[in-house]
DNA sequence: AATGAATGAGCCTTCATTCAT
DNA sequence: GATGAATGAAGGCTCATTCAT
């Protein structure tokens, strides 16, 4: 099968690491586009610069090749998570600038939204199974949480407040904004994804969530910081 | 397989459409649990009261059948919409129920939202090519659509308001509440999907969403009705 | 594959045990010469008038289909074994024709013989699961435990004779005769294995037997006996 | 695989023949109790101290590999024969306690006994090929042969004796001891296999071959003396 | 309308073996 | 001598689908 050149083959040999790399990136393309069942051990081999054996050999099985691609899934919208810098923002601003960011990082990402919705197909039995992922995922708050603490002690966020119910806000509708938006699409329509609805929609989902957090006087105030100025940190 | 009586077998004999049903009721949980490519024929068949030929009989193929499925799914969930009788209730309080509403019937019905993830896994293909399923949506947010008219008329709604955002809004928390259940339960553990936080989100969501609908008289006004009163619609 | 005509395949249309017992005789032979690892499920369907494919419909897998040609070895020999007819023979006399017989029949179905070391080389596992072959094998002493009972109420066979263990005397040598055979002639060359080598050995392996089931009065007579006549029985 | 460090390395590095000892050790017990075709290189290759590419580089491949045990395994067992010591004992003894040694002899070296099945399975092609093994077992019965001539000589052997025929019943009795245990015990249940079983089997044993072997009067002797005596040399 | 039998394409996986260093 | 990486051929098995009655 697959026509690949000696030349070719010598360039990448004795380079494992890339090997697996090129597997996994292919992987997880095929397994984000078709699903777990859907996605073909024969199909992904072949987009790859290796053979079907060689998945075999770094992945153990097609479960195997699957897990990976869903922790390298991961690994990289943590990474992508990693460069966002709150820098010395006050609580709020922090805030809304976390919002406005992980709208944009989903839209951004994807492949990792459909493995994700895949891995709830699958009742999230191989993210379980991972201990890698999870451990990935306890941090994934910190910044969340971090900025909670600091609002609650200046005393422009509300006491009470769960940042895990609050990373559920935001992620339901950045999540949402992705996952659905074929059948979405398919029955309302196009215009709710063009550039200025969505522009829209991110401001809706930054103003609900920080009329979440905020006391109702820190609330008014950064409303009207925001009116006064072109958001920065809100492009995307 | 399955021993089937005669008996059994003539009861339901020469009622073509007991026989759809029960294919479908059976298509419709297996799709559900494993997707469109995860689900046997065989396995549908075997939990049917027919044989695997009637399946052929009736729909064609497998993707006939997926599509029946997801037809009756959605049938099924807009029926129970339409039994959600909003009276003669003023916008604000209308627009309230019809959100705790949509949350509840989201958290009853996970076949249907399993069903819709499935569907966006595949770019929604399916539902595009089904005109039945087109039609029943654009009913769906007639309520809505009504609400809105109404609020604006008496000014308790903002002007400019999109009823096809504003469903977004309320589907997006709805939905990600159910299908993201695994995965967020896997990595920050179950106290979000007990009853108390539950009802916690509702109310947060209610809010939100009549945040982003009302006036800002109106929503104070509602405010203080909903914290005088228990809420009776909300419960469920 | 297997270029088989339209007209072939009609004949046996429609006759499903036909095409199971003409898989299972593909299967025993294939099996036994090649053992369970060694056989090879696309070689058996090749030799067969149907596909691979149905042998997984009728046989489940590789394992299914290898413990019904055992099953269908053992069926086959205990046949043979009850055309067996000891008449009213006395006692000693019956004993010494049903060890020439098993000695004869065992080298007629060196199949059988084959598969049973393959089972011994699984460690019974496949045996031991199989209740059909467990019932038949109970039934296989019944014939020696008449002949004891009744040499031991006329006087003839010793007292505290186990039917069990005289079986396996019996068993020993006209099973090693078949299943050693190939080592044995590779080393001590064909000699052992001609027509008056093997009559040889049947008739020593008789007197063996008898030897250690008679009296020493009984064994005497019968010895005066047997010299006196051709043993007719005894052919094969 | 197999975490093996530096200096375990070097402790067995440089001594090629401990190399080839250790892989054949493994592969005696792998293919022993698998069978050629259900072997596996790879574990065997685990179960090493040394890789995979060491056993092709030793032993071409599986076929030589599987060859070089074989011959491993009747050497092992040839040695342990050549400990037998019959001194100066007088013919009958001598075969007396050969017989019993050997029934000793096989049920010590289960997989020696496996491997000459497996062989006859393969109809002893391997063990044909391989001139080491059909030198090794001209010599097995090199003893047999030197009672043989004693007895006849002084008389207490009958005339007209092939000792090949006679090492023939030896090993029947003490082959399908082992060789068939797993059926039998699978069938009959596990009494026959018990220390008393075991014992009177072999005694039994040795009382067919020397009725086999010994003219009547020689016969009549040695059960007077085995009967005042404990014997020793039957212990094991 | 209904059914058990049959099918071919293709899927996941494994095996013994060899290459490059 | 020694090793991890790599390979092609093939092996067991499953899938949706259709045939003959």
């Amino acid at each position: 099968m697959a026509l690949k050149t000696e030349t070719e083959r010598r360039s990448w040999r004795q380079d494992p690491e890339a090997v697996k790399r090129d597997i996994l990136a292919v992987a997880l393309s095929e397994f984000a586009e078709n699903g777990l069942s859907g996605a073909r051990v024969e199909t992904i081999a072949s987009r790859t610069r290796t053979s079907k054996r060689m998945i075999y050999y770094y992945f153990t099985d097609k479960l195997g090749l699957y897990t990976a691609a869903l922790e390298a899934a991961y690994m990289k919208v943590r990474e992508g998570e990693a460069a966002l810098d709150l820098g010395g923002l006050p609580p709020a601003r922090a805030l809304a600038r976390l919002v406005a960011f992980t709208f944009d990082h989903h839209r951004r990402n994807p492949d990792f939204i459909r493995m994700v919705m895949i891995e709830n197909i699958h009742n999230a039995e191989n993210l379980v199974a991972s201990q890698v992922i999870r451990d990935m995922n306890v941090a994934a708050i910190d910044k969340l949480e971090d900025i909670c603490k600091r609002g609650q002690e200046d005393g422009t966020f509300r006491q009470g407040l769960d940042p895990v119910a609050l990373h559920w806000q935001i992620s339901a509708a950045s999540f949402f904004n992705v996952s659905n938006r074929p059948t979405f699409n398919a029955i309302f329509g196009p215009n709710l994804f063009t550039g200025t609805a969505q522009a829209d929609l991110r401001r809706q989902i930054v103003e609900s969530v920080l009329a979440i957090a905020l006391t109702p006087p820190a609330l008014t105030e950064i409303r009207a910081e925001i009116a006064g100025t072109a958001a920065p940190g809100l492009s995307g």
